[in-house]
DNA sequence: GCAATACGGTAACAATTGTTACATAGGTTC
DNA sequence: GAACCTATGTAACAATTGTTACCGTATTGC
């Protein structure tokens, strides 16, 4: 396992720091879909993603659901972070956008390591500005635009996270992200495909032209 | 200075560090309305609250505008924070709700103290969970609530900011605040009045009914 | 007092988004 | 292949929000 964190976090921790990681750290491999945290649960540890991608979604208390973020190799879940840290409650849900690889750090250690190493400083604080801006960017996209190109804006993310111009998604699934219905999405799709900008088929959109 | 600040945070931080935010700090008074931080600016001072509110925006390029939350006693502003130890931009604007009173803390003390004390760790992760929680309600109020429901939270966050029934607003400017034209938000307004929810005055939004 | 300005009420209309209903096409199961 | 399920297309309509325009009334500055 050594090996294959200092090739994610190498250039992030000293190799004392790596060393802990590699002794107290379990590693965990997860398929697309699954729910790594559901909203209400306490969490006992903290993720580091060493490849694939995570989607983090709001929940409201009738099920309606929105994405705030996607995670991705080097990233950590600041909400974890700070369930961690202040032992709140999960306020978020977790779901694996792909098949991904993981190494758990226990609570414990977050405490230890804050205090003890710069590096560990570094990046939890850095982890939390760049959630809380990307929060913020959520915040721009749903305020400032309208949903045609709210829709664009996450095919291009989902383009980026799977490396891909092909997305594997329904329509339904896509106005669960965003939080409309699947009619809305089918026809602003279609929209796009007049327009040249998306070729569409049963189950998969493809991105021609960005 | 020392007393006001033991006053407020006095039950957070140690002695110490109580003395030493006392040596280094310089003490900051506004008045209602001044802007204390625009987009784009960098910060080379944190800023702790003792009394009063500010209130937090999002502007974007075009000069819109989106209230994300207000700060109050005891809070200070992530942003800031993660700008004085990433030394990022400011993504944000701050002005004061109320006429507040302010200790700045200079942006080198900020590492060293996360190192040394663990209450002011404990503090600033603390603010950052905080502020990010903040975020995603104000994620859940824009993607989940409708216009009405929203000027509604509106009105009552402010009650409580200012612990006062009567708002001393236009519709103007909370139109700015919620991201929409000022006729809506008379009209809803309105429809509040008929409900008996408020009572309208020119300037002043009385609620006399929660 | 008078002019200028700011504030709020209202109507009429446009644009966007949400909802319901139903049709059609592809794929699966047996 | 028949029956079934899922995904998508589309129309018609409702609800919400945004825009423009105009009016009357307070407030301010002179």
């Amino acid at each position: 396992m050594i090996q294959e964190i200092k090739n994610n976090y190498g250039h992030l921790f000293e190799e004392e720091l790596l060393q802990e990681i590699n002794n107290v750290a379990t590693f965990k491999e997860v398929p697309e879909g699954f729910e790594l945290i559901r909203p209400g649960s306490y969490i006992t540890a903290m993720p580091l993603i060493l490849n694939g991608a995570i989607k983090i979604l709001r929940g409201d208390t009738d099920g309606d659901e929105l994405l705030l973020y996607f995670l991705e190799r080097g990233d950590t879940c600041a909400m974890t972070l700070s369930c961690c840290l202040g032992h709140h409650k999960s306020e978020i849900k977790a779901v694996a956008e792909t098949n991904a690889r993981l190494v758990m750090i226990p609570v414990e250690k977050m405490e230890e390591w804050t205090a003890k190493y710069k590096s560990w400083r570094a990046f939890v604080f850095e982890s939390y500005h760049k959630r809380l801006i990307e929060a913020i960017e959520t915040i721009d996209s749903i305020a400032f635009l309208k949903m045609d190109d709210r829709l664009l804006k996450y095919l291009k993310d989902k383009t980026k996270i799977n490396q891909t111009n092909i997305i594997n998604n329904t329509h339904q699934q896509i106005a669960y992200d965003l939080h409309t219905s699947r009619v809305v999405i089918s026809r602003l799709l279609k929209k796009l495909e007049q327009n040249g900008i998306v070729k569409l088929n049963r189950n998969t959109i493809e991105i021609v032209h960005f």
